[in-house]
DNA sequence: CGGTTAATTAACCAGGTGGTTATCTGTCAT
DNA sequence: ATGACAGATAACCACCTGGTTAATTAACCG
């Protein structure tokens, strides 16, 4: 896995890592805090494997106090996540307004449907 | 690969794919005009293969245009991608807001740093 | 029809991922 | 020091992924 994006869209590839990234939200846990909810499903080192993905990917920090590992949440790795996919939403925000310019010029109870088929609304060139 | 979220996810963690997707931003394209920059490094199948991956996650449409196979990007996937993301940017937004008037407080020079080993800036609640 | 172009499918392979159980390493409490 | 607790590591396995080459499908052009 090369480069560091690819590494954190990997980790949150995974809805077990995505659940451990909302536990993580509601605020910072030790590594059995984090697990308890997943040892019916999956062994402890499942989950500190998961933790390990994380980790690498730069979305979670672990800190060590005594014996227990606490992880938080790395707000700046979830960051640069979204801003790859918020460089595109951005501009389609505004094709998407354009488009709905262009429905409501066209027909004022059209604008809420829009969705049978042609559910892209490329071509917005044309 | 169970939800359709982990696809998107799993779509996006590869540098290949992703440039596909900043390529097919410009605007919309056959396979062919797809693979072409792509071709030195790896074979035509490989290619289909990365656009399979790209569809299936809902992040690319393709249409047959004749013998042509026609692109597009999906706003709509991705944006559902971003939705995850966001839920959280937002929320830390306001926390990186209140630790940037912290760090303000104690120190109005430090405000562009912070990046030498604590890329992190956990512990917000402290 | 026959050839060419465009792309997919098939069959295969190396390496990575997600899980397991069993073992080991620290750190605290006594 | 000893035992228990918290977690990581090791070794292994099944399956998925990203790539390959070769063969196949499908549509257009003469």
């Amino acid at each position: 896995m090369q480069d560091e994006l690819s590494q954190k869209f990997a980790a949150l590839a995974d809805p077990t890592r995505r659940a451990m990234i909302a536990r993580l939200y509601q605020g910072r846990a030790t590594v059995s805090e984090i697990a308890e909810p997943f040892l019916e499903r999956m062994s402890l080192p499942a989950v500190t494997k998961h933790l390990q993905v994380l980790e690498r990917a730069g979305l979670v920090t672990k800190t060590q106090d005594a014996q227990r590992r606490v992880c938080d949440l790395n707000p700046e790795g979830i960051q640069e996540a979204a801003a790859f996919l918020e460089q595109y939403r951005q501009a389609w925000e505004e094709s998407l307004d354009r488009l709905g310019e262009y429905l409501k010029s066209v027909s004022a109870n059209e604008a809420k449907a829009g969705r049978k088929k042609t559910h892209g609304r490329k071509k917005q060139a044309e």
